[in-house]
DNA sequence: TCCGTTGATTGAAAGGTTTCAAAATCTGGG
DNA sequence: CCCAGATTTTGAAACCTTTCAATCAACGGA
């Protein structure tokens, strides 16, 4: 009972199959695609040959015949970050449930590795593709386009209208954790994020500003630690900064850009021996699933994750549908879930 | 200046190109494929016409031609799990490596997507497979086999030989946490995992039993908490549950078999008011990201994920290579990272 | 018995690429 | 100027499936 591929190299074909079962081979294609045209005595037999003979279709030729495939692409920033396998989650449900199935690619933050997933993915004539690009501008996304092929960008935006998008309204969000932390009586806090270069960054902090000022609060109590990037060890470096300064110049809260950051920040502060929210309230960005995990739960941004996939996903469909397709801008909404790590107890 | 798939509905084919440059369809084939023996002058006019038409190349053509692919597949347990990941990130690697591509599946812990996926996967020809599985032991496994696809085994094992397969030593990790916990000074522990149908707790609880009994410690002090999961929210719950203990009953140390579940239980504690590692020492395992990010750094066993998955890459290769080929059962050894979570300050 | 119908099966074509033996073209030496 | 050999180019076959018009068989009604 040795493990083999049983019998010769070449797997079986439909041929193999219409000869073991004594019929033409137009028919055993029949029993595959409209089982109900052909009757139940040579259905029966053709699917015992098949069985026997281990046949599986081949989908290359099936596709290079029917000229479409059924397959959607997400090629996603960063598959270690929780956030986009949450979109990436919404994506296939919603193709699950168009019956469409779903390849994932990572261009793990590389513009290369970005563009030749968009060339393979040309080549393997995928019905559409979903992409969180490195650079939203970028030229080869244009040629995508220009072959095409249906692309809706997830995640980010872009200036002109020549795609679908779906985004979460950075502006607002930095507001929403602002606001809150007015709400709860702090004047003077920080905001820690960097860099400027990523629009996310961007806007969350002009959301921010236009919130503070909006409070009637002066713009240098808004205090901005830049940070290099968006991870634990920046945010713990912040905290350093922060624990610096003297009392009176320490801002009593921090806005973090992402909840990574918070988290670091949340470190350095518990290993400083603040009380947090006494001695430093937080308030992250992403609510990751690591956020209500933290020692002290964190006050974060939502943004719709599965939601944003799903509705990619669903525009998508709709523009392999359409002949004629209007591009469309989704902007979603993020809402504050408010934790203890920015709660003062009173 | 309208977005448009430029002129008619069909995208250019091979024969396309050959018209417009006015040669042979096989001469365009050799510029593709053996651009060395087609003269300069010709190959520039076919490139020129590649590019004038937009020619993509129709992968499915191609392979069906060729009979073989050069793409593998991941079929993940779970893609919102960072150890799996990771895992991913390794073997893209060891692809790219061999000029592979990869293909990531996703079947969610369920058994139904995890078929529906090896068979399209199939159907696909893909050249291998690397599979997390729900269960080892399902038969639609060995189906795969049957039908001569390469498939390995990624952090699982069976009882049989007739896969590769790479994994992590369990047991030896267990035993890892303990005796790491015993040296600290430790004399009453608790285990803190399930369920028991998990390969990975049913070993880990077994190699630190068997570390705890040949440090010549008593078998009831050896404390099992089991839970329903290795969820955050499961480890909050046993936090709670070592609360309920008095003070001379209750373990001064816990090992999780997981990081998630040691987050819940070190929110737990810190919201309880112990202090840790003083009250309440924590080993986790997986050594995930955020074990290190955590409000008191995280002990953990870590386990060579990427190399898990470029290992597994790289016998798949082996076994698409080799006619003659024997399958191997590589086992790694875990190692353990102790922070603070674990270390008296003494 | 023959015919019209319905239902089941067949056979050939098409889809785009690669391969390979054969044909065409070029090169340089005699 | 011709020929052998080297270099390029060509054309047809093959890969496997789906589609669809055409054929075949069976059956009931006249």
């Amino acid at each position: 009972m040795v493990t083999a591929s049983s019998g010769s190299g070449r797997s079986p074909s439909v041929k193999d199959v219409a000869a073991a079962a004594g019929v033409s081979l137009g028919t055993v294609s029949n029993v595959l695609n409209r089982p109900a045209v052909v009757s139940a005595a040579t259905r029966e037999r053709v699917e015992r040959a098949m069985a026997d003979l281990g046949f599986v279709r081949n989908e290359f030729a099936r596709q290079l015949r029917m000229g479409t495939s059924r397959t959607l692409a997400y090629v996603m920033l960063d598959a270690t970050n929780p956030f986009f396998t949450d979109v990436a989650q919404g994506i296939e449900l919603a193709a699950e449930g168009a019956d469409m199935s779903v390849v994932i690619c990572n261009s793990n933050n590389r513009a290369v590795r970005e563009q030749a997933h968009l060339a393979q993915l040309m080549e393997q004539r995928v019905l559409g593709i979903l992409l969180t690009p490195t650079d939203p501008q970028a030229p080869w996304i244009d040629s995508v386009a220009e072959r095409g092929v249906p692309l809706v960008i997830v995640d980010r935006t872009r200036d002109d209208d020549r795609f679908c998008s779906v985004a979460v309204d950075d502006v607002l969000g930095g507001r929403l954790a602002i606001e809150h932390l007015v709400d709860q009586g702090h004047t003077r806090v920080a905001f820690i994020g960097g860099p400027k270069s990523l629009g996310q960054v961007r806007d969350r902090y002009a959301g921010a500003q236009r919130a503070w000022s909006e409070a009637g609060l002066p713009p240098e109590d808004l205090v901005e630690l830049p940070t290099a990037a968006l991870t634990v060890a920046e945010g713990r470096g912040a905290g350093e900064r922060l624990a610096g300064l003297s009392a009176a110049r320490r801002p009593t809260a921090a806005f973090c850009a992402n909840d990574i950051t918070a988290l670091g920040l949340l470190q350095a502060a518990i290993g400083t021996g603040w009380r947090v929210p006494g001695d430093l309230a937080i308030v992250g960005y992403d609510d990751i699933e690591f956020a209500s995990a933290a020692a002290v739960p964190l006050t974060s941004v939502r943004q719709p994750r599965e939601e944003l996939g799903r509705t990619a996903a669903q525009l998508l469909l709709a523009e392999t549908a359409d002949e004629q397709h209007l591009h469309q801008q989704v902007v979603f909404k993020p809402e504050l879930v408010a934790r203890a790590s920015s709660l003062s107890t009173g």
